[in-house]
DNA sequence: TCTGGGGTCCTAGGACCC
DNA sequence: TCTGGGGTCCTAGGACCC
């Protein structure tokens, strides 16, 4: 029989965290989203204190307070490098495997189900041993039904983690429809106007009502739901489709040169991120906006290239006139993003027969390796800004402990 | 009164995910 | 005072074609 299964790690950053810091073990933690903003993580005795997903930080610090919460900025090259960890180890059994995000991915098998339960204790084991990650595993027929069947994993103390779903129909007139993956908060407010509440009822609906009501995405879950699978795992090496680079800033900005240097340090970064993925771009934008709170300000322009290019100062060059039309009608600036999309791999570049600017490959590959040596002093373009850090903020994040040799692990003996 | 019909391509916006 | 960031996919509607 052919089965899915989902691994997930559980409350992963925080578990990334308690790896080398082990009183956090057993303790309310949460981590901060970039600029300190919101919760974006959480351990299970702080999930157990009611403190919800995406919390702001200064609406919960004295409750943090009060309750003893372990509170840290999220240390994302860390989390990517124990990410990068846990799947070169599930990789090792050989299965298909989808990385799916930072902290999950399916895995295409068959056996029974006396088998699944016995592999998935040995990656479980696995993974816990060569990293420190616990996770979570669910096998059902699909995809859809994989993640539902993790979830239970997690849930259910006696499973140890490991959970196959087999028999759905009573399930299924317990859990709710907003459970399930590809089921959010608009669609279930319009499956609950029509009187569709759980999973149960959503699966008897008429396939052609829903795709009439809603789309084709929808009648994929529903099939997906009955165990048919729709939603496969790719079987080629994918690349990202599009790439961005955002972030909030410490305040409101009027200063357009400031703003500027700070878009065009976005672009170089984003374009090494290019480079060392081994893409090129055809299309690069930006979006400004305004405190979404206060103001619905938004600005948003973007060029499509005649031929694709990883070289920053060629992006540079085409970025510029984007950043003008902004100087027409300007406001403060909240929250800065740029872009890039159409990505190509840049092995299979396409001739272009329209005279293209001069790519510097060389040069980029020399800043690239001179930056890769001595990242404390970066090399940079005159018109990125000189810290770009003192427009964001970032309070009590932990060491980079895997990824800096300045900042290894101490150990006391 | 009554104003064609059928097709393709592109894009902005909206939904979802983590 | 203070509210994240990075992705994917689908569809309606407009532009354009004959």
């Amino acid at each position: 029989m052919n089965y899915y299964a989902l691994i997930d790690c559980n409350n992963f950053f925080v578990s990334c965290e308690r790896i080398f810091n082990p009183k956090l073990v057993n303790k309310p933690v949460v981590i901060l989203s970039n600029n300190d903003g919101c919760v974006v993580a959480r351990s299970n005795e702080a999930k157990k204190l009611n403190i919800p997903m995406g919390a702001p930080f200064f609406k919960y610090e004295s409750y943090f307070f009060l309750h003893q919460v372990h509170v840290l900025s999220g240390n994302h090259a860390l989390y990517a490098d124990i990410s990068r960890r846990v799947f070169l180890t599930l990789e090792e059994f050989s299965y298909p495997i989808e990385i799916y995000s930072v902290d999950e991915a399916f895995i295409q098998i068959s056996g029974s189900i006396d088998s699944l339960v016995e592999i998935g204790k040995a990656i479980k084991e696995k993974i816990y041993q060569w990293v420190g990650i616990p996770v979570s595993i669910g096998f059902a027929k699909t995809k859809t039904l994989s993640k539902i069947a993790s979830e239970l994993a997690k849930k259910n103390s006696s499973s140890n983690g490991v959970y196959v779903l087999e028999e759905t129909t009573f399930l299924f007139k317990s859990l709710f429809i907003q459970d399930v993956w590809g089921i959010g908060k608009k669609y279930k407010e319009k499956l609950n106007s029509f009187g569709i509440i759980t999973i149960f009822d959503f699966i008897k609906e008429d396939p052609n009502w829903i795709k009439n009501a809603f789309n084709i995405l929808l009648v994929r879950t529903q099939l997906e739901l009955q165990g048919i699978p729709c939603i496969e795992i790719p079987n080629h090496e994918d690349y990202p489709k599009s790439m961005v680079h955002s972030r909030s800033l410490k305040k409101d900005y009027e200063d357009q040169k400031e703003i500027y240097s700070l878009l065009i340090s976005f672009l170089s970064k984003l374009s090494t991120k290019l480079r060392s993925k081994k893409l090129e771009t055809e299309g690069v934008g930006l979006f400004l906006y305004g405190n979404r709170f206060k103001d619905r300000s938004s600005f948003h322009a973007y060029r499509q290239l005649d031929f694709s290019t990883n070289t920053t100062s060629v992006l540079i060059q085409f970025f510029k006139p984007l950043f003008e039309k902004f100087k027409n009608d300007p406001f403060p600036v909240k929250r800065v993003g740029i872009y890039f999309f159409d990505l190509k791999l840049a092995t299979e570049k396409q001739l272009c027969l329209l005279k293209i600017p001069d790519e510097k490959k060389d040069l980029m590959k020399t800043i690239d390796a001179i930056n890769k040596k001595f990242p404390q002093s970066k090399l940079r373009y005159g018109s990125e800004a000189v810290d770009p850090y003192k427009m964001l903020s970032k309070k009590n994040s932990s060491s980079l402990y895997t990824t800096s040799f300045q900042e290894l692990l101490t150990i006391r003996i």
